[in-house]
DNA sequence: ATCATTTGACCCAG
DNA sequence: CTGGGTCAAATGAT
């Protein structure tokens, strides 16, 4: 399963191959993942055979390494082993210099990936249940919006401050309609958390595209960052071998694709296509419900998710498909 | 005590 | 200046 969301993350970066900028990440990202994709084989090959744990278990944190700086390249469109810049080597860090500050490195929101998802929730149940994505978030602000009937949220990930989880969303609920809510998330998670929530990245859909195109490729713009993070990358592995829960239990596609999920315990993945600027690209998802795991949150009934764009048709014969075994 | 939400103040791009 | 986004102190929940 490994393996299938490394592809899957290389399916997404296809589809951003247009910019300059863009075509150096790309470049990094891939040979990242596709680090990762050789040692999670090794990994794979080495499950049936009795072979050391501590072999294993290296090679999972090396998955996990190169899964963390591609999010890391994602998020800000930075540079790798950013080391920090006051981390001269001997003398006394300090100089009597007056400008000084962490300008160094400073992270543009624009850069992020950004998609938009419609969240419905059903009628007799709790809005909170419905807009429960799986991660945890901490609401950190709320605004009123010209000519909104409804505040818009502000929420980042629970786990910035720990881990530099920089995913971002913000919820804002229809004015016509005040069943959906149209929610927009900028970043990938780089928490911990994001090995838990298995339809996270494939189900990241780029917004579509704007009125200019042109103006959306400029989201690729150069932007450095990094500098004040603390995360450590010896993050857990014991959490790295499911993918549980993601999301509500009934998914629905506007292309009335659907996939109903019954109660706990159950599971499906599944795969569809989406295009983009001729691009083909292939989402993979998986949900399942894992009673007591992973999110905080108390979710646990139905509701209705609207993804909102161009989902294509199913395809059956995904080029990964072979992976089926998720959960394995 | 720690962690989350609320809410007006503050910041800043347009 | 305006309005969207964020900060942070106060407040609430555990």
């Amino acid at each position: 399963s490994l393996i299938h969301i490394f592809f899957t993350l290389l399916n997404v970066m296809e589809q951003k191959t247009i910019s300059g900028e863009w075509e150096k990440m790309k470049k990094e990202i891939n040979e990242l993942m596709t680090e990762g994709r050789d040692y999670a084989h090794q990994l794979q090959s080495q499950l049936g055979s009795s072979s050391s744990q501590e072999s294993r278990e290296h090679l999972a944190k090396k998955i996990l390494e190169s899964y963390h700086k591609s999010l890391t390249i994602m998020n800000y469109s930075g540079e790798l082993d950013q080391v920090s810049p006051y981390s001269n080597s001997g003398g006394s860090p300090k100089s009597d210099d007056s400008d000084q500050e962490p300008r160094i490195l400073k992270s543009s929101k624009k850069s992020m990936t950004r998609w938009t998802q419609k969240v419905s929730i059903t009628p007799g149940d709790g809005i909170d249940r419905a807009l429960d994505d799986g991660f945890s978030w901490r609401k950190y602000g709320q605004k009123d919006i010209l000519g909104a009937k409804f505040p818009r949220g502000y929420y980042r990930c629970t786990y910035r401050k720990s881990q530099g989880c920089e995913a971002t969303k913000q919820v804002q609920r229809c004015d016509e309609n005040p069943m959906l809510f149209e929610i927009i998330y900028r970043g990938i998670h780089s928490c911990s958390q994001a090995a838990n929530v298995g339809s996270t990245i494939p189900v990241q859909i780029l917004e579509p595209i704007q009125t200019q195109e042109h103006e959306n490729l400029e989201i690729v713009k150069e932007s450095l960052d990094i500098g004040h993070h603390s995360y450590n990358h010896q993050a857990p592995l014991h959490q790295t071998l499911h993918y549980p829960l993601s999301s509500p239990p009934n998914l629905v596609c506007d292309n009335a694709y659907m996939l109903p999920l019954g109660d706990q315990n159950v599971e499906f993945f599944g795969s569809t296509s989406y295009s983009d600027l001729g691009t083909n690209v292939n989402y993979d998802f998986l949900a399942s419900r894992d009673a007591g795991s992973a999110s905080h949150s108390t979710s646990n009934s139905p509701s209705t998710v609207l993804l909102e764009s161009p989902f294509k048709s199913f395809d059956p014969n995904h080029p990964y498909g072979g992976f089926g075994g998720f959960h394995s």
